[in-house]
DNA sequence: GACCAGGCACATC
DNA sequence: GATGTGCATGGT
């Protein structure tokens, strides 16, 4: 099977198992760049309680990040893990947010896509799986999210290699995929959900539901049903 | 107790 | 340039 009939038929199999998943979970760009920033290598619920914290406080607005001391914000966002690692990103946005767009993410999200993602690039803290999370899903630009997740799943389907990096990878999926907003979202969030239930990093044969299909190859790491040894 | 989670920056070789 | 390490909480 082509790669490219492989990226399709993966995405047609996940939407009809799973259906639509109302990513980003957050109701406005501020907070979705937020959860962007503060879900790196870290699990979701740990975030929406950080998330909840700053909500409570009043401080989940461009305004109240920027007024807020380093130490309060580390002890708010404490659950969501590398605490003081993370409200460093944070204000780092922020302040770049001030600099270059005079705190509106309007005016962020008004430059073209390279301009956007190079200025988010620049940002200390911010690297390329964040920058197109923010870019994607709050600044709704037709960008392609790679994520551990996807990494790994297409790397036991055969379609990534074990060297691939992330501009490789992605560039597969623009190229294979047409440039759509609400596709690229759908597939990047459905990609997530198949992968917290079936793809650990470490090899562990659960029945994933894309064997059989695909070559046989498993996405668990597992040893699939036909004689094919998975990757 | 081990493993894992929707990464990134930095030191070292 | 590639490889290793620190950052840290909370759920399974």
């Amino acid at each position: 099977m082509k790669k490219r009939d492989i990226l399709f038929k993966v995405y047609e199999k996940l939407y009809n198992m799973y259906g639509p998943q109302h990513w980003w979970p957050g109701d406005t760009p501020f907070e979705v760049i937020v959860g962007a920033i503060l879900t790196q290598n870290t699990n979701w619920g740990n975030v929406e309680k950080a998330i909840a914290n700053l909500k409570t406080e009043g401080l989940l607005s461009p305004e109240g990040l920027r007024e807020i001391h380093h130490n309060h914000l580390a002890m708010l966002i404490r659950p969501s893990g590398y605490f003081n690692i993370k409200a460093g990103r944070l204000k780092h946005f922020i302040d770049h947010l001030f600099k270059r767009c005079d705190g509106s993410l309007k005016k962020m999200f008004s430059k073209d896509l390279k301009e956007a993602r190079r200025e988010l690039l620049e940002v200390k803290g911010i690297g390329p799986e964040t920058a197109d999370s923010i870019l994607l899903y709050a600044g709704q630009y037709p960008i392609f999210v790679i994520d551990a997740y996807t990494v790994r799943i297409f790397q036991r389907l055969g379609v990534l290699t074990e060297e691939v990096t992330y501009h490789e990878a992605q560039e597969i999926f623009m190229d294979a995929l047409p440039h759509d907003v609400a596709m690229f979202n759908e597939y990047h969030a459905l990609i997530v959900r198949l992968g917290k239930e079936f793809c650990r990093p470490l090899p562990k044969c659960n029945a994933c539901p894309l064997r059989e299909e695909f070559c046989g190859y498993c996405i668990s790491g597992g040893v699939a049903k036909s004689s094919r040894s998975c990757r």
